[in-house]
DNA sequence: GTGTCGTACTTTGCACTGCAAGGTACCTTG
DNA sequence: CAAGGTACCTTGCAGTGCAAAGTACGACAC
């Protein structure tokens, strides 16, 4: 599917900002960050391990969010994230950034007179 | 610039989706494209050549658009493309796939209290 | 205890796309 | 003829999503 595709490029890019606002709201750990995207968007988002530890170590090293180790229940180690000042910053940026974006959108493929 | 990497990461994708939407209004030529692209979106897409030839070849190749050598003036020799059946077909998906997408996205990073 | 399963974290290799940069050809202008 | 602009194409690199494979550990059944 073509469709699946273009899902994926739309993507790239996004899951950074994602990633940010579920942090923003609450510390959490990689796959309880899967589960509430998922649910958060009502089962349109689904990333895979493979997209979403990366993601998390590339915005740990460029300083937007901070992971620790921590005990979430007696013998439970999990490492929890959490948004930085510098990743506030630039999710507020993005947020800025997609707003434009979408609207540039409209105006050029958006008069769709279906 | 961090923004940039993220506008650069937007824009996958939907370049195709914008090329397509353009030359569903008219017939046009690559530097045409370009220059239209910028003036319909109110300046805020600026493709470069790089971007640009391959994603025409692109659709090309899967059968979305069709380029035909065509004399646009005495003297003039240029690659018109235009948008197949097959092509419209895949916009109108596009355009709903990305209203899909934008509504999740408000969602989940949505609820921006800026 | 042992085996199995599910959860959690990580890494590797591939596929796709945007883009800077370089290249060619032609027409126009000085 | 030289210089510049327009138009088309290609190459190499960078960034990202993802399938797949690997490791570790606790929970449960037997």
């Amino acid at each position: 599917m073509t469709l699946t595709r273009y899902l994926t490029q739309l993507l790239k890019g996004n899951t950074d900002v994602l990633i940010l606002s579920l942090l923003e709201r609450e510390a959490m750990y990689g796959h309880q960050l899967m589960d509430e995207l998922e649910r958060a968007s009502s089962g349109f988002f689904k990333i895979s391990e493979g997209t979403l530890y990366p993601a998390l170590h590339r915005l740990t090293r460029n300083g937007l969010i901070r992971g620790k180790w921590g005990e979430i229940a007696p013998g439970k180690e999990r490492k929890l994230y959490t948004v930085t000042p510098k990743g506030e910053q630039e999710l507020a940026a993005c947020r800025s950034t997609w707003g434009d974006f979408a609207t540039a959108m409209g105006l050029v493929a958006g008069p769709a007179t279906t």
